[in-house]
DNA sequence: CAGTGGATGCTCT
DNA sequence: GAGCATCCACTGT
């Protein structure tokens, strides 16, 4: 089943614990999504904190879109957007577990490596191609293919990361014991 | 393993 | 001009 509008329309933090174990492609490169974490547009450690400016006006769009923004100058990154339009709330999408199109994905990457293809936000836009020309397009239409999971997987929750201010919000959700994460979550 | 620092572009102060 | 929702290469144990 297609996760469409309907789905992110939702408070972002039903939705991003429900998004591990969904697969995420794009052109037909992804996987499973195995890591996430979540924004809030009263999160001081979200990008809409300060209001809409040009970079975030995506968190601002209606839910079931990208937000894609450059990271330290060099790296994208992947958002889904939340909630009713206008809340500007979103899912960092931040580990998958590589499935689909293996080998095109480590060209981009320049990697051998299976489990580090995917492995934190700015791999995985690499390796699936995801760049400013995907900001604001809509999750539920090609290049994007995005799958709700078959069933509920185990979770494991904790504290979001690379952040300063919030950074004791446990809004960081994985899917437990996976090798595929960018980070292990404590317990 | 842990810790450090450089690359690099854009937004906001 | 500072500060980043990062990654990689390098150092030292």
């Amino acid at each position: 089943m297609t996760l469409d509008g309907a789905f992110f329309d939702r408070s972002v933090h039903e939705v991003a614990p429900e998004l591990i174990g969904a697969t995420l492609l794009v052109d037909g490169c992804g996987g499973t999504i195995v890591e996430v974490e979540a924004y809030h547009h009263e999160d001081p450690a979200s990008h809409a904190f300060r209001g809409r400016t040009k970079r975030n006006a995506a968190m601002f769009g209606p839910p079931g879109h990208a937000y894609v923004y450059r990271s330290y100058g060099i790296h994208w990154c992947l958002n889904l957007v939340c909630e009713p339009e206008g809340s500007a709330s979103a899912v960092l999408v931040r580990a998958l577990e590589p499935t689909e199109g293996l080998e095109r994905m480590r060209e981009r990457r320049a990697l051998d490596d299976e489990r580090l293809l995917c492995a934190g936000p700015g791999r995985l836009c690499q390796a699936l191609g995801i760049t400013r020309d995907h900001d604001g397009l809509a999750l539920d239409a090609p290049p994007f293919e995005l799958r709700a999971r078959a069933k509920e997987p185990e979770l494991a929750r904790g504290p979001r990361i690379g952040i300063t201010r919030a950074a004791d919000l446990p809004w960081r959700y994985g899917l437990a014991g996976s090798r595929f994460l960018s980070r292990p979550f404590r317990r």
